[in-house]
DNA sequence: CGGATTTGACCAGCGC
DNA sequence: GCGCTGGTCAAATCCG
């Protein structure tokens, strides 16, 4: 099963987390732990924030390392203001290869180098499609809304009751032109409380800033995106 | 009235 | 080949 794969995959990501963001921007309820992903490996997690998506995908993980500790002093003011966040929701992410950098690998590799992910859920994975492969990133976030304020615009495009699932899957797309962005919104089987918002893709344009936004937000956007 | 949402239909990939 | 499932489309509907 999906979801269970995910807690699976929580238990282990707690331990290897080195840093919290806010997340999303305007929510100060939720914080985030982001850690590295570890290839090829079933049992340990891979958590990494959006901005570390980088345009070459094969330098993720080399690229989370080398900002780790701008993030935690320059980002966030200082290690110190980790521990200020209201860690009232247990919220992590994990992140996935892109597969473009693996095209020449056989279908096992393929599958394996994705990151942070349990067998069961990768042998799930193969059943989805996987034309377009962009960078996915999967936010579990305890919340009573659905969509999360992440400081762009959303149009929803879609809904759908996922088999084993009471709560509909949401589909949404960026409303922005030319920007391909998707994400969706479903509640975890296993906590109704938990909301689970995975991202594709990456904008091409900054957040459509509203008026709440303050200036923080806009620095974390630009960080994550 | 225009933009956003809803929702059933359709499509594609995968397993059997 | 067929059925199942997730993802997308688009017409209908809603709503400010």
């Amino acid at each position: 099963m999906f979801s269970q794969s995910l807690f699976e995959d929580q238990a282990d990501m707690s331990s290897q987390q080195y840093g919290f963001f806010t997340f999303p921007p305007n929510n100060n309820n939720t914080t985030l732990p982001f850690g590295i992903c570890n290839q090829n490996t079933l049992k340990t997690l891979t958590i990494i924030p959006p901005s570390f998506a980088a345009d070459n995908n094969s330098l993720i993980e080399s690229t989370a390392l080398r900002q780790k500790e701008d993030l935690t002093t320059s980002i966030f003011g200082g290690p110190h203001l980790l521990s200020l966040q209201k860690a009232t929701a247990n919220t992590w992410a994990w992140g996935e290869v892109n597969e473009r950098s693996n095209v020449k690998k056989s279908r096992d590799n393929i599958i394996d180098d994705h990151l942070g992910v349990s067998a069961i859920k990768m042998k799930k994975m193969k059943s989805s499609r996987r034309k377009v492969r962009e960078p996915r990133f999967c936010f579990k976030t305890l919340s009573d809304v659905d969509v999360l304020d992440d400081g762009y615009k959303w149009r929803k495009y879609g809904q759908k009751v996922v088999k084993n699932t009471q709560h509909p899957r949401s589909y949404y797309r960026c409303t922005q032109d030319n920007c391909r962005v998707k994400k969706r919104v479903e509640r975890l089987a296993e906590d109704p409380r938990m909301v689970i918002t995975t991202y594709e893709g990456r904008h091409v344009h900054s957040p459509s800033l509203d008026e709440e936004d303050s200036q923080a937000s806009s620095q974390l956007n630009n960080l994550l995106w």
